[in-house]
DNA sequence: AATTAAAGGAAAACTATTATCAATAGATAG
DNA sequence: CTATCTATTGATAATAGTTTTCCTTTAATT
Protein backbone atom coordinates (compact mmCIF):
# COMPACT_ATOMS: atom_id res chain seq x y z
CA UNK A 1 0.00 0.00 0.00
CA UNK A 2 2.36 2.29 1.12
CA UNK A 3 4.64 1.70 -2.09
CA UNK A 4 1.35 1.55 -4.11
CA UNK A 5 1.11 5.33 -2.83
CA UNK A 6 4.70 6.35 -3.27
CA UNK A 7 4.29 5.17 -6.93
CA UNK A 8 1.22 6.84 -7.55
CA UNK A 9 2.59 10.15 -6.10
CA UNK A 10 5.88 9.94 -8.05
CA UNK A 11 4.32 9.01 -11.51
CA UNK A 12 2.01 11.84 -11.44
CA UNK A 13 4.54 14.60 -10.33
CA UNK A 14 4.09 14.83 -6.41
CA UNK A 15 6.62 14.50 -4.23
CA UNK A 16 6.28 11.67 -1.75
CA UNK A 17 6.39 13.46 1.66
CA UNK A 18 5.77 12.04 5.70
CA UNK A 19 3.04 13.84 5.92
CA UNK A 20 1.00 12.45 2.84
CA UNK A 21 2.41 8.87 3.73
CA UNK A 22 0.92 9.26 6.98
CA UNK A 23 -2.46 10.29 5.76
CA UNK A 24 -2.87 8.05 3.44
CA UNK A 25 -1.79 5.02 5.43
CA UNK A 26 -4.11 6.36 8.33
CA UNK A 27 -7.04 6.10 5.88
CA UNK A 28 -6.22 3.05 4.46
CA UNK A 29 -6.15 1.32 8.20
CA UNK A 30 -9.82 2.29 9.12
CA UNK A 31 -12.87 1.40 8.31
CA UNK A 32 -14.87 4.64 9.50
CA UNK A 33 -14.59 7.33 7.13
CA UNK A 34 -13.27 9.55 8.80
CA UNK A 35 -13.60 13.91 8.11
CA UNK A 36 -10.83 16.08 7.35
CA UNK A 37 -10.51 17.09 11.35
CA UNK A 38 -10.69 13.22 12.62
CA UNK A 39 -7.98 12.28 10.35
CA UNK A 40 -5.93 15.47 11.85
CA UNK A 41 -6.85 14.58 15.70
CA UNK A 42 -5.96 11.26 15.36
CA UNK A 43 -2.57 11.86 13.40
CA UNK A 44 -1.86 14.76 15.92
CA UNK A 45 0.19 12.41 18.66
CA UNK A 46 2.44 11.21 15.84
CA UNK A 47 2.60 14.48 13.95
CA UNK A 48 1.97 17.02 16.17
CA UNK A 49 3.27 19.60 13.32
CA UNK A 50 0.54 18.11 11.38
CA UNK A 51 -1.46 20.73 10.15
CA UNK A 52 -5.08 20.93 8.78
CA UNK A 53 -5.06 22.50 5.74
CA UNK A 54 -2.04 19.89 4.83
CA UNK A 55 -5.07 16.83 5.68
CA UNK A 56 -7.20 19.14 3.17
CA UNK A 57 -4.58 19.68 0.47
CA UNK A 58 -3.83 15.71 0.71
CA UNK A 59 -6.97 14.37 0.14
CA UNK A 60 -7.61 16.30 -2.66
CA UNK A 61 -4.52 15.14 -4.26
CA UNK A 62 -5.62 11.75 -3.09
CA UNK A 63 -8.40 12.05 -4.83
CA UNK A 64 -7.07 13.32 -8.29
CA UNK A 65 -4.89 10.58 -8.62
CA UNK A 66 -7.77 7.90 -7.23
CA UNK A 67 -6.67 6.57 -4.48
CA UNK A 68 -9.55 8.01 -2.06
CA UNK A 69 -12.91 8.78 -2.42
CA UNK A 70 -14.74 11.65 -1.65
CA UNK A 71 -18.30 10.88 0.38
CA UNK A 72 -21.21 13.36 0.77
CA UNK A 73 -23.70 11.98 3.09
CA UNK A 74 -25.87 14.44 4.38
CA UNK A 75 -23.46 15.67 6.77
CA UNK A 76 -22.00 19.40 7.28
CA UNK A 77 -18.34 18.21 6.57
CA UNK A 78 -16.69 15.47 3.87
CA UNK A 79 -15.65 11.84 4.51
CA UNK A 80 -13.12 9.91 2.79
CA UNK A 81 -12.69 6.44 2.02
CA UNK A 82 -9.22 4.55 0.94
CA UNK A 83 -11.12 1.84 -0.97
CA UNK A 84 -11.92 3.37 -3.78
CA UNK A 85 -13.91 0.28 -5.41
CA UNK A 86 -17.17 1.44 -5.55
CA UNK A 87 -19.57 0.19 -2.75
CA UNK A 88 -22.65 1.75 -1.22
CA UNK A 89 -22.51 3.13 2.39
CA UNK A 90 -24.74 3.41 5.37
CA UNK A 91 -25.43 6.07 7.79
CA UNK A 92 -26.79 5.61 11.65
CA UNK A 93 -29.26 8.31 12.07
CA UNK A 94 -28.89 8.08 15.49
CA UNK A 95 -24.96 7.91 16.16
CA UNK A 96 -23.55 9.25 13.08
CA UNK A 97 -21.32 6.35 12.09
CA UNK A 98 -20.92 5.73 8.29
CA UNK A 99 -20.39 1.71 7.25
CA UNK A 100 -19.77 -0.11 4.24
CA UNK A 101 -22.32 -2.16 2.46
CA UNK A 102 -20.16 -4.84 1.00
CA UNK A 103 -20.95 -7.58 -1.22
CA UNK A 104 -23.62 -5.95 -2.70
CA UNK A 105 -24.11 -6.23 -6.98
CA UNK A 106 -25.76 -3.31 -7.78
CA UNK A 107 -24.80 -3.98 -11.79
CA UNK A 108 -28.49 -4.88 -12.44
CA UNK A 109 -29.37 -1.48 -11.52
CA UNK A 110 -26.79 0.64 -12.95
CA UNK A 111 -27.21 -1.32 -16.34
CA UNK A 112 -30.60 -0.10 -16.04
CA UNK A 113 -30.34 3.41 -14.99
CA UNK A 114 -27.22 3.86 -17.91
CA UNK A 115 -29.17 2.47 -20.56
CA UNK A 116 -32.38 4.91 -19.75
CA UNK A 117 -30.54 7.70 -19.20
CA UNK A 118 -29.11 10.37 -21.93
CA UNK A 119 -25.94 10.92 -19.92
CA UNK A 120 -22.80 9.09 -20.21
CA UNK A 121 -21.98 8.05 -16.67
CA UNK A 122 -18.69 8.23 -15.31
CA UNK A 123 -19.78 7.19 -11.64
CA UNK A 124 -22.23 6.76 -8.87
CA UNK A 125 -22.61 7.35 -4.82
CA UNK A 126 -25.46 5.32 -3.21
CA UNK A 127 -26.08 6.31 0.28
CA UNK A 128 -28.53 4.16 2.58
CA UNK A 129 -30.02 5.67 6.05
CA UNK A 130 -30.85 4.15 8.90
CA UNK A 131 -30.15 2.85 12.33
CA UNK A 132 -27.40 0.79 13.11
CA UNK A 133 -27.42 -2.44 15.28
CA UNK A 134 -26.06 -0.49 18.60
CA UNK A 135 -28.03 1.77 18.60
CA UNK A 136 -30.67 -0.51 17.78
CA UNK A 137 -30.14 -2.35 20.65
CA UNK A 138 -29.99 0.50 23.29
CA UNK A 139 -33.68 2.00 21.82
CA UNK A 140 -34.82 -1.47 23.52
CA UNK A 141 -32.98 -1.01 26.81
CA UNK A 142 -32.81 2.42 27.59
CA UNK A 143 -30.46 2.46 30.28
CA UNK B 1 -50.83 21.53 -4.65
CA UNK B 2 -51.11 24.88 -2.74
CA UNK B 3 -53.69 23.99 -0.79
CA UNK B 4 -51.60 20.86 0.19
CA UNK B 5 -48.99 22.73 1.07
CA UNK B 6 -51.20 24.94 3.32
CA UNK B 7 -53.13 22.02 4.69
CA UNK B 8 -50.00 20.20 5.66
CA UNK B 9 -48.26 23.44 7.37
CA UNK B 10 -51.75 23.88 9.34
CA UNK B 11 -51.68 20.66 10.66
CA UNK B 12 -48.25 21.27 11.90
CA UNK B 13 -49.08 24.06 13.44
CA UNK B 14 -47.25 26.52 11.05
CA UNK B 15 -48.48 29.28 9.80
CA UNK B 16 -48.92 30.04 6.14
CA UNK B 17 -47.29 32.81 4.68
CA UNK B 18 -46.98 34.25 1.45
CA UNK B 19 -43.26 33.34 1.42
CA UNK B 20 -43.91 29.71 2.26
CA UNK B 21 -46.14 29.38 -0.33
CA UNK B 22 -44.30 31.23 -3.22
CA UNK B 23 -41.22 29.14 -2.34
CA UNK B 24 -43.13 26.04 -2.27
CA UNK B 25 -44.69 26.42 -5.56
CA UNK B 26 -41.56 27.52 -7.03
CA UNK B 27 -39.66 24.79 -5.98
CA UNK B 28 -42.62 22.07 -7.19
CA UNK B 29 -42.55 23.99 -10.51
CA UNK B 30 -39.22 23.48 -11.75
CA UNK B 31 -36.97 20.43 -12.51
CA UNK B 32 -33.96 22.26 -11.73
CA UNK B 33 -33.60 21.08 -8.06
CA UNK B 34 -32.41 25.07 -6.94
CA UNK B 35 -30.15 25.32 -4.21
CA UNK B 36 -31.11 27.98 -1.54
CA UNK B 37 -29.59 31.07 -2.99
CA UNK B 38 -30.97 29.86 -6.74
CA UNK B 39 -34.50 29.89 -4.97
CA UNK B 40 -33.74 33.21 -3.33
CA UNK B 41 -32.67 35.12 -6.08
CA UNK B 42 -35.44 33.88 -8.90
CA UNK B 43 -37.91 35.02 -6.59
CA UNK B 44 -36.07 38.07 -5.51
CA UNK B 45 -37.72 40.15 -8.40
CA UNK B 46 -41.31 38.81 -7.22
CA UNK B 47 -40.83 39.45 -4.05
CA UNK B 48 -38.39 41.76 -3.61
CA UNK B 49 -38.21 41.85 0.59
CA UNK B 50 -37.50 37.78 0.63
CA UNK B 51 -34.79 37.16 2.58
CA UNK B 52 -32.09 34.42 2.34
CA UNK B 53 -32.32 33.28 5.47
CA UNK B 54 -36.18 32.31 5.40
CA UNK B 55 -35.32 30.27 2.24
CA UNK B 56 -33.24 28.35 4.81
CA UNK B 57 -35.82 28.24 7.25
CA UNK B 58 -38.74 27.25 4.68
CA UNK B 59 -36.40 24.28 3.45
CA UNK B 60 -36.47 23.18 7.05
CA UNK B 61 -39.87 23.54 7.30
CA UNK B 62 -40.88 22.08 4.20
CA UNK B 63 -37.96 19.10 4.88
CA UNK B 64 -39.37 18.04 8.15
CA UNK B 65 -43.51 17.53 7.04
CA UNK B 66 -42.06 15.42 4.19
CA UNK B 67 -43.11 18.32 1.39
CA UNK B 68 -39.38 18.45 0.47
CA UNK B 69 -36.13 16.31 0.25
CA UNK B 70 -32.51 17.40 0.58
CA UNK B 71 -29.60 17.10 -2.45
CA UNK B 72 -26.03 16.48 -1.42
CA UNK B 73 -24.56 15.90 -4.41
CA UNK B 74 -21.13 16.54 -4.01
CA UNK B 75 -21.10 20.49 -4.07
CA UNK B 76 -20.54 22.99 -1.49
CA UNK B 77 -24.70 23.57 -1.50
CA UNK B 78 -27.84 21.54 -0.34
CA UNK B 79 -30.30 21.19 -3.38
CA UNK B 80 -33.91 20.77 -2.92
CA UNK B 81 -36.53 18.42 -4.52
CA UNK B 82 -40.38 19.33 -4.08
CA UNK B 83 -40.83 15.56 -5.77
CA UNK B 84 -40.39 13.52 -2.47
CA UNK B 85 -41.14 10.32 -3.98
CA UNK B 86 -37.48 8.39 -3.93
CA UNK B 87 -35.82 8.73 -7.04
CA UNK B 88 -32.52 8.52 -8.15
CA UNK B 89 -30.63 11.94 -9.18
CA UNK B 90 -27.40 12.50 -12.29
CA UNK B 91 -25.11 15.12 -11.67
CA UNK B 92 -23.89 16.72 -15.26
CA UNK B 93 -20.00 17.33 -13.94
CA UNK B 94 -18.93 19.28 -16.83
CA UNK B 95 -21.83 21.68 -16.77
CA UNK B 96 -23.42 21.10 -13.13
CA UNK B 97 -26.92 20.37 -13.81
CA UNK B 98 -29.17 17.71 -11.87
CA UNK B 99 -31.43 15.65 -13.55
CA UNK B 100 -34.11 13.19 -12.19
CA UNK B 101 -33.95 9.68 -13.19
CA UNK B 102 -37.20 8.00 -13.35
CA UNK B 103 -38.66 4.89 -14.19
CA UNK B 104 -36.07 2.94 -12.97
CA UNK B 105 -36.95 0.16 -10.37
CA UNK B 106 -34.22 -0.52 -7.59
CA UNK B 107 -36.46 -2.59 -5.36
CA UNK B 108 -34.19 -5.50 -5.93
CA UNK B 109 -31.02 -3.59 -5.19
CA UNK B 110 -32.64 -2.01 -2.05
CA UNK B 111 -34.20 -5.64 -0.83
CA UNK B 112 -30.52 -7.04 -1.25
CA UNK B 113 -29.48 -4.02 0.81
CA UNK B 114 -31.73 -4.56 3.43
CA UNK B 115 -31.76 -8.17 4.03
CA UNK B 116 -27.86 -7.81 4.03
CA UNK B 117 -26.73 -5.16 6.50
CA UNK B 118 -27.83 -5.33 10.28
CA UNK B 119 -29.03 -1.63 10.05
CA UNK B 120 -32.73 -1.27 9.92
CA UNK B 121 -32.78 0.90 7.21
CA UNK B 122 -35.39 3.96 6.40
CA UNK B 123 -34.24 5.75 3.58
CA UNK B 124 -31.70 5.81 0.34
CA UNK B 125 -30.11 8.36 -2.06
CA UNK B 126 -29.02 7.27 -5.05
CA UNK B 127 -26.46 9.99 -7.22
CA UNK B 128 -25.01 8.97 -10.60
CA UNK B 129 -22.17 11.23 -11.93
CA UNK B 130 -21.62 12.01 -16.00
CA UNK B 131 -21.53 14.40 -19.00
CA UNK B 132 -25.43 15.67 -20.07
CA UNK B 133 -26.55 15.40 -23.50
CA UNK B 134 -25.67 18.93 -24.49
CA UNK B 135 -22.47 18.95 -22.97
CA UNK B 136 -21.27 15.92 -24.95
CA UNK B 137 -22.73 17.85 -28.16
CA UNK B 138 -20.04 20.61 -27.17
CA UNK B 139 -17.13 18.70 -26.53
CA UNK B 140 -18.09 16.78 -29.84
CA UNK B 141 -18.51 20.32 -31.77
CA UNK B 142 -16.38 22.43 -29.67
CA UNK B 143 -16.90 25.60 -31.10
C1' DA C 1 26.53 19.55 -1.42
C1' DA C 2 23.94 22.91 -4.23
C1' DT C 3 19.84 24.07 -6.65
C1' DT C 4 15.05 24.34 -7.68
C1' DA C 5 10.40 23.90 -7.29
C1' DA C 6 6.96 21.77 -4.70
C1' DA C 7 4.98 21.17 -0.13
C1' DG C 8 4.09 22.29 4.73
C1' DG C 9 2.23 25.20 8.38
C1' DA C 10 -0.06 29.18 10.47
C1' DA C 11 -3.28 32.27 9.82
C1' DA C 12 -6.46 34.82 7.08
C1' DA C 13 -10.11 34.53 3.78
C1' DC C 14 -14.11 32.60 2.00
C1' DT C 15 -18.74 30.71 1.83
C1' DA C 16 -22.83 28.07 2.99
C1' DT C 17 -25.66 27.78 6.70
C1' DT C 18 -27.56 28.94 11.28
C1' DA C 19 -28.70 31.95 15.11
C1' DT C 20 -30.22 36.43 16.94
C1' DC C 21 -33.63 39.82 17.70
C1' DA C 22 -36.65 43.69 16.93
C1' DA C 23 -40.50 44.55 13.88
C1' DT C 24 -44.31 42.45 11.42
C1' DA C 25 -48.20 39.79 10.37
C1' DG C 26 -51.04 35.22 10.63
C1' DA C 27 -54.39 33.04 13.57
C1' DT C 28 -57.76 33.01 17.06
C1' DA C 29 -61.18 34.78 20.33
C1' DG C 30 -64.40 37.92 21.50
C1' DC D 1 -64.26 43.44 12.61
C1' DT D 2 -60.86 44.35 16.07
C1' DA D 3 -57.61 43.25 19.57
C1' DT D 4 -54.38 40.05 21.23
C1' DC D 5 -50.85 36.77 21.06
C1' DT D 6 -47.29 34.39 19.18
C1' DA D 7 -44.89 32.62 15.22
C1' DT D 8 -42.46 34.51 11.35
C1' DT D 9 -39.83 37.69 8.72
C1' DG D 10 -35.69 40.03 7.39
C1' DA D 11 -31.29 42.24 8.33
C1' DT D 12 -27.33 41.13 10.41
C1' DA D 13 -24.01 38.69 13.07
C1' DA D 14 -22.14 34.34 14.15
C1' DT D 15 -20.53 29.77 13.05
C1' DA D 16 -18.01 26.16 10.86
C1' DG D 17 -15.96 23.60 7.09
C1' DT D 18 -12.92 24.38 3.54
C1' DT D 19 -9.67 26.99 0.67
C1' DT D 20 -6.20 30.37 -0.06
C1' DT D 21 -2.10 32.99 1.04
C1' DC D 22 2.50 33.45 1.90
C1' DC D 23 6.71 32.52 3.88
C1' DT D 24 9.63 28.72 5.40
C1' DT D 25 11.02 24.07 4.80
C1' DT D 26 12.11 20.01 2.30
C1' DA D 27 12.12 16.44 -1.41
C1' DA D 28 14.21 15.50 -5.74
C1' DT D 29 17.80 16.08 -9.02
C1' DT D 30 22.48 17.39 -10.65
Amino acid sequence: MAICVTTMLRERGFKVTPQRLAIYNYLSSTKAHPNAETIFNDLQPVYPTMSLATVYKTMEILREIGLVQVLNIGEDSFRYDAFTENHPHVRCMSCGRVDDIDDIKAGKFVDDVASSTSYQLTGQQFYFFGVCPECQKQRKNPS
